[in-house]
RNA sequence: GCAGUGUCUGUUC
């Protein structure tokens, strides 16, 4: 038993996914019979292996979980999606067990990608009755989340009554401001904070560059001690994003080490400009392709007039998701192609992807072009329904 | 005791 603990702890600190699962294998077939702790530390190498499907499947198979076994899971779906699944978990744990400040931790990350306000709020509520408001950890989570939702004045509360606040802390809500538009009050805590990681700085510049101010961003970029993979990506999306395309493209090329961010960043750079051309080309030159990769160069397509090309490429993409689906239909219909992108947000949900609210303002465009107003109000019917369970 | 919080990439605007 301390054996395969170790063995999978090794699995989780170098992310070996393979490894993860022979082992899990030779526990299956010599009939070995895990503990709590084993299947605990298996589902969460599944989890830091970027497999959470796996470790769900080994998640139902368990007979007896503890808090640890739910508070992974939820943990793993806050990061990873479906976020709502995280929500259900933590909801249906309680017919079980008591959550803990990690359970509680883990559920705030999902509430703040939904931009579940409310939801996060009765989860606040809980929180303080449980007597976890006071912890640093759980508090760092409350007020990220409520800075995800956009609502500064609660972050800002639970912000003002910490008694510790580390770069975590700060550095959400630089982020909260920054997502505001309220740049000034970034800067002023960014200045302010006693200690800054990488993070921090990276936050901040990404703030800057979404806000319009590349040469801040630019500034702190050259400022900072310590940069690593994800201030690089950052640079390159700051520029692609205010159209400097060349500053993009030397930082993508002089950067030490390149992840999928890097080269979906600079792709997404190059789609935004109207260069599809280059986007292809380095389309094809990158290691490995994911869905961004794909949902990218369909928009690229999409975006020069070449609808052929994009539906080519989002016939060929494996696995289209949610986004994957919204951007072909926007395609469509910004191309006076109203009734294909009402067909295929059909087919969408019947081959099972439920639309999300951004897929709605394209199709809507669509039947007002086509002057379809029964379809319109059909669709205006089905924005109701998905009102009242919005993402 | 095994589990927890912030920073970078695609669709709408």
């Amino acid at each position: 038993s301390s054996a395969y603990i170790s063995l999978l702890q090794c699995c989780i600190q170098k992310r070996a996914l393979q490894e993860t699962k022979l082992i899990h294998t030779h526990m299956n077939k010599t009939g070995f019979k895990p503990d709590i702790l084993v299947y605990n530390t298996l589902a969460n190498a599944y989890v830091k292996c970027g497999s959470v499907v796996d470790a769900r499947n080994v998640f139902d198979k368990m007979t007896d979980r503890n808090v640890c076994s739910w508070s992974l899971m939820i943990s793993a779906y806050s990061r990873h999606g479906p976020h709502r699944e995280a929500l259900g978990m933590f909801r249906q744990m309680q017919n079980y067990i008591e959550p803990n400040h990690y359970s509680f931790t883990s559920v705030m990350p999902a509430c703040g990608e939904l931009k579940l306000l409310e939801q996060g709020m009765e989860i606040h509520e809980q929180i303080i009755r449980y007597g976890y408001e006071r912890h640093g950890v759980v508090a760092n989570a409350l007020l990220d989340m409520y800075a995800k939702c956009a609502s500064m004045e609660n972050a800002r509360k639970v912000f003002d009554k910490m008694s510790q606040r580390d770069v975590v802390s700060w550095t959400s809500m630089i982020v909260g401001y920054m997502q505001q538009g309220l740049v000034d009050e970034a800067r002023r805590l960014f200045d302010e904070m006693p200690q800054r990681d990488v993070a921090s700085w990276n936050a901040t510049i990404a703030g800057f560059a979404q806000n319009g101010f590349v040469d801040e961003a630019v500034k702190l970029f050259d400022e900072m001690p310590q940069r690593d993979v994800v201030s690089w990506n950052a640079m390159i999306s700051a520029y692609g994003q205010n159209g400097i395309v060349d500053g993009a493209l030397r930082i993508f090329r002089e950067m030490p080490e390149r992840n999928a961010y890097s080269w979906n960043a600079m792709i997404a750079g190059l789609v935004q400009n109207g260069l599809v051309d280059e986007a292809l080309k380095l389309f094809h030159e990158m290691p490995q392709r994911d869905v961004f990769s794909w949902t990218a160069l369909i928009t690229g397509f999409a975006r020069n007039g070449l609808v052929d090309e994009a539906l080519k490429v989002f016939k060929k993409m494996p696995g289209p998701d949610v986004v994957s689906w919204n951007a072909m239909i926007a395609g469509l219909a910004q191309n006076g192609h109203a009734r294909e992108a009402l067909k295929l947000f059909q087919q969408m949900q019947l081959s099972g992807v439920k639309p999300d609210s951004k897929v709605f303002p394209s199709v809507l465009s669509a039947c007002a072009n086509l002057a379809a107003l029964e379809q319109g109000m059909e669709i205006h019917k089905q924005i109701v329904e998905f009102g009242f369970q919005s993402d």
